[in-house]
DNA sequence: AAAGATTGAGAACTCAATCTTT
DNA sequence: AAAGATTGAGTTCTCAATCTTT
C-alpha cells in the first residue's frame, strides 16, 4: 500500500509493475497481431477466432451458444459478428435440428480457405512476438496464472 | 508442433494453454473490471487510465503525444477520447507554450474528483479479481514476461 | 518534408428491449 | 417463465485523409 507522491496507487510497486505491464503488453500485442493478420489475410482476430473454433468442432459446425461460450463473447456480440461474417460468406447459419430455438454456425469453403491461408502466418506471428520471447517455465507460470484468475472470475459469476 | 485431429494448431499444447489462457483471462478480466468501474463511478477503464496518467504527471497536465505514448494509444484514438472527455468536463485542452503544434491535456477539478471517487473501488477490484489470486512469485514472473514481450515489440517497431 | 494533432467514415462492441421456442 | 438468439441505438476504435507548425 504505497502512494508514491501525489499519484493514485494503492498497489505495491511489484503489484503495479505486473498489472500495468500485463495491460500494456496485451494492448500492444493484440494491436500488432491484429494488424499483421488483417494485412495478410483480410481477417480480424475475431474472425480468426470464430473460424478456428468452428474448424476444430465436430463437422465444422457448432451451436451458436457454445461458440460464444468458448470465445468468451456475449450473445449480442456473437450475433452481430456472425451476421457480418455471413455477409462475407465466411460462415453460414443453419437451423438446429434438436432444438428449434437454437442455431448452428458452420464454416463455409471460403471460410476454411481464408483460415488456411491466414493460419501459418498468424501462428508464426504469435511465436515471433510472444512464445519465442519466453522460457518454458514462464509459459507454464502464465498458464497457471490464467487458470487461477479465470477460476476466480468464474466463481464470482455465481456466488457473488 | 501438434495438430490434434483436423484443427489448426501449430503451438504445442503447453504453448497453446498459456496463449489461449492469457487471451481469455484478459477479456474476462477487463470486462469485469470495466463493468464494476462504470457501474460505480460512470468512468470507463479508458477514462480512468487517462485521469490516472494525468494526475501522476507534473502539474496534472501532459503533452497529448506523451499521454498517448504512455497509454499505448494511437493518436487518433487519443484525440477522439480526449474530445469526449472534454465534453464531459473531465479534462481540458490547453495550448502548449513551447511548441505551437503541440497540445496539453489537463485534468479538471471534476476529473480529479471523479478519479478520487473511483480509485479506491477500482484498486480493490484489481486486488480482488487479480492480485490476490496470485503469489508474489507469480506476479514477479508476470512482470518479467510483460517486460520481455514489450521489449520485443519495441524492437520490432524500428528494426523490422 | 516531418511531427503533432484533428476529422469523418466505417467497423465493432455494449446495453437494453424484443421475439421465438421450450 | 427461462433459454436461445436477434435487433437497434449509442459508444468507442481504426484507418486514411487533412490541417498546422516546425
Amino acid at each position: 500500500v504505497t502512494d508514491d507522491g501525489g499519484g493514485v496507487s494503492w498497489l505495491t510497486s511489484e503489484e503495479h509493475h505486473a498489472w500495468a505491464g500485463l495491460m500494456q503488453m496485451q494492448g500492444q500485442l493484440l494491436g500488432r497481431l491484429g494488424r499483421e493478420l488483417a494485412a495478410r489475410s483480410g481477417l480480424s482476430l475475431a474472425d480468426y477466432g470464430v473460424l478456428v473454433t468452428l474448424t476444430e468442432a465436430d463437422g465444422g459446425r457448432m451451436r451458436a451458444n457454445e461458440l460464444g461460450r468458448q470465445l468468451g463473447w456475449e450473445k449480442s456480440r456473437l450475433s452481430h459478428h456472425v451476421a457480418r461474417m455471413v455477409a462475407r460468406v465466411l460462415v453460414v447459419r443453419e437451423r438446429c435440428p434438436s432444438d428449434a430455438r437454437g442455431l448452428l454456425v458452420a464454416a463455409t469453403e471460403e471460410g476454411r480457405r481464408s483460415l488456411g491461408e491466414a493460419a501459418p502466418g498468424h501462428v508464426d506471428a504469435v511465436r515471433r512476438w510472444f512464445v519465442d520471447r519466453l522460457t518454458t517455465a514462464q509459459l507454464a507460470t502464465l498458464a497457471d496464472i490464467a487458470d487461477a484468475v479465470r477460476a476466480g472470475l468464474a466463481e464470482g459469476e455465481c456466488g457473488e
